[in-house]
DNA sequence: AGTTGTTGCTAACACACGTTAGCTTGCTAT
DNA sequence: ATAGCAAGCTAACGTGTGTTAGCAACAACT
């Protein structure tokens, strides 16, 4: 009998919801079959229900997670007393950061929500819009105070939040640069464009 | 008997092709099924073997179509005797077009080309590689010009086609902006950044 | 030692999938 | 008119899917 190696704290449950978001990843929600995630876990697809009530709770599971830390966060960044500028950078890296130590939960709950039922699937879509208002009230903010050039300001954050999403394929290949160095880029190319200029006083 | 209708020189095949590249969009290849496609097309699943020879290649179908179109285009940018960041600006540009007037199969070629079958996934991920590393190229050249910053360049086009690719939220959304307005303000993010700065000479 | 709850197993279900076989219908050109 | 091809249909196949039922082994505590 092929019990699940249980740690401290971490739950059964907790580790099939991690195999199952590094199956998710590469093999898409659909194509994943608990049989899949049953041998990765080292256990009979059966005995899987023994913890989880459902394939698609997997996924609420996994897409939830990812949700809440990034509301958490925003909240978090909104009510500090820096400048707009500021508070992108911030966000911007705490995506990165997310991006890269919780890469196959973030992963998933940006490619796989489609596959949401629905209860979730609209709570999922609207916490999303609604991050995303929030986001580009920042950046109107930025732009009134003359921080950040006139652009449309959901265009941008669309721009930001995929740009990041990029990162699967850095993380994915052979990691030439080290993490910080990819953070720094990414936030130069993002926030200060690619061509050359001067620095901005106040940043 | 439900015909498929036939306007002159689309055949029957490109009907289907195209109506799978809204299902695979829609639904992710693995969840749309051949009966979902043929209700698209109006006709029974199995007369969908009279045009094609299975679902996979359909996949291929959409995905070297979309292939092709960037290669052809690198290779013509490529030639002309303008500076690396016009380059850039007209490789954008050309993917943004591609976005907004080829947008289901440009989706489904980007999202869903993991579950090609292996001569084809191979060539696919090739092509992605070769792509992406003429691009950079252009880019290091404009670095060495020093008409752009120094930044890594493999991470800039991971970042700049990455966000191009976030347009899908703009198309399915209210299309609050149009499009030359979308296209003007991503240039104006991705190559100039979020702060202002002065304009530089030669561009 | 025995009881109890947890976690595993095997077997099986009902269903959806991609695809094939074989036949019929309709259009086009002789 | 009719032959021949194009394109549709119904029926069915084998396989893979998520999930359930019922039973067996293990761990922990009395």
């Amino acid at each position: 009998m092929a019990r699940i190696k249980t740690e401290k704290n971490i739950s059964r449950k907790d580790v099939i919801v991690t195999k199952a978001a590094i199956l998710f990843r590469e093999k898409g929600f659909k194509a994943a079959s608990m049989r899949d995630l049953a041998e990765a876990v080292g256990v009979e697809a059966a005995s899987l229900y023994n913890h989880i009530k459902s394939k698609t709770e997997l996924l609420h599971e996994l897409c939830f997670n990812v949700a809440n830390r990034f509301m958490h966060k925003i909240d978090e960044v909104e009510a500090e007393p820096i400048s707009a500028i500021e508070k992108v950078d911030k966000l911007l890296r705490f995506h990165i950061s997310e991006m890269i130590h919780h890469y196959e939960e973030v992963y998933v709950s940006d490619r796989e929500w489609k596959h949401l039922a629905d209860p979730y699937l609209s709570n999922f879509q609207n916490q999303r819009r609604i991050y995303r208002k929030r986001f580009a009230a920042i950046i109107e903010n930025g732009i009134r105070q003359k921080e950040i050039k006139k652009i449309d300001a959901a265009t941008a954050v669309l721009i930001m939040l995929h740009a990041i999403s990029g990162i699967e394929s850095w993380h994915r290949s052979t990691q030439k640069i080290s993490a910080e160095a990819l953070e720094d880029n990414m936030i130069a190319i993002l926030v200060g464009g690619l061509t050359p200029q001067p620095p901005v006083k106040g940043i």
